[in-house]
Parts: structure tokens; sequence; C-alpha cells
RNA sequence: GCGCCCGUAGCUCAGGGGAUAGAGUGAUGGCCUCCGAAGCCAUAGGUCGCGCGUUCGAUUCGCGCCGGGCGCGCCA
């Protein structure tokens, strides 16, 4: 059912309300979608609200209320429910119009644009090129790949950055971990840093700085470089496996070399804010909500990791993105605050106007892997971990995206592997992409069974659709635009997920009850473009999730 | 100890002031001479962690407990 359909009731019922309560401002209609089918289409709580205020009984008022509405020619009866519910229930033609649209929007159809071309800068994965991803990073990207869909979808304009952190420490670290490595297989006496990279990768990328010529590990700017490359190069055909692409790396180098660190540390030393101690400078962050100070450049003379995020994000926002949205783990929550806090620091002067929540964030817990029965502790150090290409190779780009992205980011939750390979052939992804294919099936069938060219299905006359399942299924193809609205709102990708599965469930409860073939043309082609309608709908959402829509599986 | 998040069916999880709390999976029993059985239908399974408040109404909001995760570095 339409947007439309949903104001119209709600001019309905604010109309009456003047009528029978003139001194109550209108504003106050709310409709809900009711569980329950007996109780209508929608469900107006605006007597219970108001009971009191007016010092009426609520079924009275409801009653009244129902007696005032004026007539329409959408709506097929309203009635009181016991306690002062009013119920609405919609004629079957209001209902049928969203086929209509359907067909006349297509792929866009669900989009809008409400954003207006706003830009929106949307940061995740963002991993150090330290090692392989792993599921937790396919968390990740899934999340953040689809986020940025979602936020297109509504008329952002989205772009989607990695941020390489590739100045640290744990870069040179690194390096030490392939430099004794390369030593170890020459035979050399070597000592393996104590915090180094355990996993095997290490070992490979030695092999290969060998293999590539090089006589020996002795050269640690060159070995480091190598090393890197070799990562990303590998984490590339990851996320390319993965089908997530981005529109910008940003390094986090090109801060220092750009001076943007330095001018962020000038920034936050001309707001006033930062203070001297223990041979280190501090910035009051207390004063932004942190819950201590913290140390912008450390008595050794380097900065903390701090301060280049703060950098970043000062870029962020001077290359014209006046909303940020950054994809992380919650193990790293405590960053909010502070990079708002600094950001807040560094902007007070200058009028840089940058809001207090600038920037967004959605956060997720990180997986706990089983494998085996057992939990698998995710350890770049260790070594211990599953990768994502390994994943994606045994079960699945489409069966993994869709799962990662079935529950909403902030809740735990467990990646048992052996249950995802061994099941992939239930996983619930194919349970949507399977009506899907059945549609396609439909529409062959269709030529085999009755010939002729392909009927004009946008022209179908959709009165006969007036069974129980038909009109629930209409109902549940209106209601998509409101769930990547909500799903928008919430950066909450997993309620498209959510709709998908019970779309897909109400189509293959109608296709196993009706035959969609039927001998009378009227009622076949009326079925045949609820059909299509469906498809429509299931291929818009399951695009924006990255999974694929197979015409045959 | 402090901060953030989470406790909903055996398991994995949705819902988030509104009527009889849902799905998937697992269990049990049915449905292919008929458009794809990767599907459908039925049965079973719950003190929505506990308590006290706010409200016409609380699983949902507030406070306090209990249990779990994460964080609390001059690491990132």
């Amino acid at each position: 059912m339409s947007a439309e359909v949903k104001s119209h009731l709600i001019e309905l019922l604010t109309r009456g309300l003047a009528k029978v309560a003139p001194q109550q401002p209108g504003s106050l209609i709310s409709l809900e979608r009711p569980k329950q089918a007996q109780h209508g289409d929608f469900s107006c709580p605006a007597a219970m609200q108001l009971a009191r205020a007016l010092k009426r009984n609520p079924r009275e008022l409801a009653l009244e209320l129902v007696a005032a509405l004026p007539p329409s020619e959408w709506l097929e009866r309203a009635e009181v429910a016991g306690n002062g519910f009013i119920n609405l229930r919609v004629r079957p033609a209001a209902k049928q119009h969203i086929v209509k649209t359907i067909f006349a929007d297509g792929d866009r159809y669900g989009r809008s644009e409400s954003a207006g071309g706003r830009p929106v800068i949307v940061e995740f994965v963002s991993a150090n090129p330290t090692g392989p991803l792993h599921v937790g990073h396919g968390r990740n990207a899934a999340l953040g790949d689809a986020i940025g869909a979602l936020l297109e979808s509504q008329g952002w304009r989205v772009t989607r950055e990695f941020y390489y952190n590739d100045a640290g420490a744990q870069i040179r670290n690194l390096g030490l971990s392939v430099q004794a490595r390369i030593r170890e297989k020459l035979g050399v006496p070597a000592e393996f840093p104590a915090d180094g990279y355990r996993g095997d990768y290490v070992l490979e990328i030695a092999e290969k700085y060998l293999e590539a010529g090089n006589a020996d590990g002795e050269d640690l700017e060159a070995v480091t470089r190598f090393a890197v490359v070799e990562l990303r190069r590998e984490q590339d055909l990851d996320l390319q496996a993965f089908g997530v692409r981005f529109d910008s790396y940003f390094l986090e180098s090109s801060l220092y070399a750009d001076e943007r660190v330095e001018k962020a540390v000038q920034a936050l030393l001309d707001s006033g804010k930062a203070f001297e101690q223990d041979g280190a400078l501090w910035l009051k962050t207390t004063e932004y909500g942190d819950d201590k100070d913290r140390v912008m450049r450390k008595s050794d003379g380097t900065y903390t990791y701090f301060v280049p995020d703060v950098a970043y994000h000062l870029a962020k926002w001077e290359r014209g993105f006046t909303r940020a949205i950054n994809i992380q783990g919650s193990d790293h929550h405590s960053t909010v605050t502070r990079v708002r806090a600094g950001l807040q620091a560094a902007s007070s002067k200058g009028g840089r106007g940058i809001p207090q929540g600038y920037p967004e964030y959605v956060l997720y817990k990180m997986l706990t892997v089983m494998k085996g029965g057992e939990e698998m502790k995710i350890s770049k150090r260790a070594g211990s971990y599953v990768t994502l290409r390994e994943l994606i190779d045994e079960v699945g780009r489409d069966a993994v995206r869709f799962f990662l992205l079935s529950r909403k980011a902030d809740a735990e939750f467990v990646f048992d592997i052996d249950l995802a390979k061994s099941q992939s052939e239930e996983n619930p992804v194919y349970y949507v992409q399977y009506a899907h294919a059945r549609i396609r099936s439909v529409l062959e069938q269709r030529k085999a069974l009755f010939g002729g060219p392909d009927p004009d299905l946008a022209a179908a006359d959709l009165v006969p659709l007036t069974g129980g399942r038909e009109l629930a299924l209409l109902q549940r193809l209106g209601e998509y635009p409101e769930v990547l609205e909500n799903a928008v709102a919430e950066l909450a990708p997993h309620q498209v997920v959510f709709y998908l599965r019970e779309l897909a469930g109400q189509f293959h409860s109608y296709y196993n009850a009706e035959r969609i073939l039927v001998s009378e043309a009227p009622l076949r082609s009326a079925r045949l473009a609820l059909c299509l309608a469906v498809r429509q709908v299931l291929r818009n959402g399951l695009s924006l999730l990255g999974v694929s829509q197979p015409e045959k599986m």
C-alpha cells in the first residue's frame, strides 16, 4: 500500500477529529500497522491518547470520530475496537495501485531524492596493512558498503573511503617481523620482535621478498615497503572478491606530507585547551565529555594516534563533507568521544562550526567465530583467525554478505563456520534468491503453456487481485519505501534483510496456495503483474545489499 | 571500580509505549500425475534476566540489582 493511502487516511481522521473536538490541534493523529490482520490495515490510537485531555470516555470519543469521518473511496470501513482503537480497513483498489507504481518506477522504486545530493563520506574497513582481512573486516565491509548504498538510495552523494594507517609503529613492527623471518630463512641469528606478527603470511612475504631477488633482509625500509605493498594487494583482492569498491584511499602518511598534522596541532594549541605536563603535551578533552585528558605529543616528541585522527577528520570537513559516518568495531568506541572532542577544540577558534556529533559512528560488535565447536580467538599477532577470503571461497559471497548483514550492528553474534559451510544450502539468502528465480521460471512457463507474445503486464487490470494473500503481498510491497527510509535513518541495513525475507516468505506461501498461470486470462495477467512487482522489489533490495539476483539457481 | 553495548523459544536472532510477543534453525507430522520441494502447511516450544517506578497501557521508557561483551596507555 502506498504512502498516499496512509496520508489520505490521516487526512480523513484529522478532519473527523476537527469536528468532534475542535479545540484539539489536529496534528496528533498517528497510524499503526496492527499485528493482527483481523484488526484491519491500520489502527489509530488517537481516542485513547486524547481521552484524558478531553475528559472523555475513549470508546465514546472513538465512536464519534468514526461517525464524523468524511466519505472516501479508499476507505472500506472504520470500526472501534473494545479498548478504543479505531481500526481502518482499506478497499482493494487502494492496495492494487502499488503495482502500477512499481512498474512505473522500476529500479528506482523505493528510492528518493530527499537528501538532495548532499555529500556524505562513509569510512569503513580501514584495516592496517599488517595482515589479511578477517571475518571482522567482513562485517565492517558488508555494513559500510550497504550503508553507502542505502544513503545513495535516499539521494545522498556518497564517497566510500578506506583510511590506511601506514605511518605508525605497527607498520614498523610488521617490517621487523618480516625481517626476522628473512633472517631465519637465511640461517642468520634473528630475534623475533616480542609483539611481532606471527601469522604464516609473514613467512610467505619473507619468502617472496627473497624470491624477488633480494639477497638479504637488512634494508628494513625496503622490507617494510615490500610487505605493505604485498598486503595491500592481498586486501584489495579480498575486497574485490567480496564485491566492495572504494571511491578513495586516504593515507595517514599524507597527513604528515601535507602538514595537516602540524596544522591540527596548531589549532589545538590555539584553542587554549592544551597544556604541558610530565614532558608531554595534553589536550583537555574532559571539557568535551571525555573521562580523562589525552596526550597529543609524547615526551619523546612523537604524536599519539589521536592527533592524526583529528587531522584526518578536520580534512574530511574541509573536503566539504558536512556529514561523515565511520564504521568501526565497538572495541574502538573510546575513540568516539576523543575524536569529537579534538574536533570541537580544534575548530573552537576560526568558526568552522563542526557539529558536536561529527563524525557519526556505526559501531559493530566483534563476531564470536566458532569452528569445530570451539571459539576461535581472533588475534592478528597470534596469527589465529579466519580470513575473509577463506570464508568467501567456502560459503559464497552472497551468503556471507547476507549473513553478516542479518543482525543489527551492535548485537554480538556467533558465526559458526561449520554451520555456515555445511548448511550453506539452507542459508536464508537462497530463500530470497529462490523467490526471484521462481518468478522468472513462471514467466518462462507462461510462454510454454499459453504461447504468444509477452503480454503488457504494466497495463494489466489488477481488480482480480482480491485474495487474502494477494492483498497482504500488495501491502508488503507498498511498505518497501518506508523500510528503506527507516533503514537509512537508523543506518541499519539489517532491516532490509528482514523485509526481504518476509516478502520472499509471503511470495512462497502465495505461490504454493494459488496457481499463477490459470486459464482465465484477466486473472492470469493480474497475478503475473503481481509477480513481476515482487521480483522488482526483490531485485531492488538485494542489489542494495550487494547480493546478486540470479535468474536460475 | 568507572564508561558504552547486550540479556526475548533448545540454538541464532528480529521487534522497541498499544490489542493474543515474532522469524529462522532444531524436533514431530503432513504436501510434488499440477507454474522450480533451495518451497509450503500444521503441531510443539516464552516468568521478553530480576525488582521497583512512570503511564490509560511497559517486553519497549527511568532507576537499582544480576549475568555477558568491549573499553578504561605518553599502543592503534
